[in-house]
DNA sequence: TCCTCTGTTCGATCTGCGTCGTACCGTTCG
DNA sequence: CGAACGGTACGACGCAGATCGAACAGAGGA
């Protein structure tokens, strides 16, 4: 098997994605995704963020983030790459993403001093 | 005094404002506010929701709410008017309460039989 | 004035969940 | 085959927060 089973995003609930969203380690989570873009490694989401937690701490708010349809995981070989699920989120709750994004652009900058990456411009408002 | 200290929605961030409403009871109550429509009764709001909770506990919620900027608290004698705060809200969230509103059409039109007001079109958009 | 009503505040209690460590599993590579 | 690596599963621990009860505070009304 090359995907983890999700669900669909007409049975996700706005109570679930609170719930799962309202954890300050799965919000960085979910922004440094966004910032990624793309595809990223499951140990390598948080390089950068200044959060260091467990690897099963990891496993679980990916497994939490997952189950709230929020993230896609494809298994690759060894590891586990995740994406966030840009079309479906924007299509079941418009807007939502961008309002996690606002916040973001400044806290990254001001908190992960050792980072050099700055935020892609076209990450603003587009996909 | 006729009106409680309320935060600037300017100050008000998705993070405070996710953890508000990660918990049941008050989206619940922000569900209810949001089909009144105007200014109700603190003591008043979850008639009809299914959720009988201490009025201490109440207060409590409110508290939260009031803290994330959602919704607004005004005195009125004896009493303590609350609603939502639709324009800063929707200025500073666009879609979040349309969001919020999604499920709360079929959950409150299955838990409140008792209740006849149908929500007023006028609020998917506007104040 | 006294009682009632509404709401707040303060402790105390208890449950949920975030966190960790360990064990385990599948994949890759030497 | 066996070791290393990425990730999951499970049990245990600890803390934040939801809940409650009691006490207190204003505002109205009898």
């Amino acid at each position: 098997m090359t995907e983890v089973i999700e669900p669909a995003i007409e049975t996700v609930t706005i109570d679930v994605v609170l719930s799962a969203l309202a954890d300050p380690v799965r919000l960085t989570l979910v922004r440094a995704l966004d910032a990624a873009g793309d595809w990223t490694c499951g140990s390598d989401i948080l390089r950068g963020t200044g959060v260091t937690i467990g690897k099963s701490t990891l496993s679980h708010h990916i497994k939490v983030l997952r189950d709230a349809g929020l993230i896609r995981t494809r298994v690759d070989g060894i590891r586990r790459l995740v994406t966030l699920r840009y079309d479906d989120v924007d299509q079941r709750f418009p807007g939502l993403l961008s309002m996690l994004r606002d916040n973001d652009l400044a806290r990254t900058a001001a908190e992960t001093p050792a980072s050099s990456h700055q935020p892609p411009p076209g990450l603003t408002s587009g996909r």
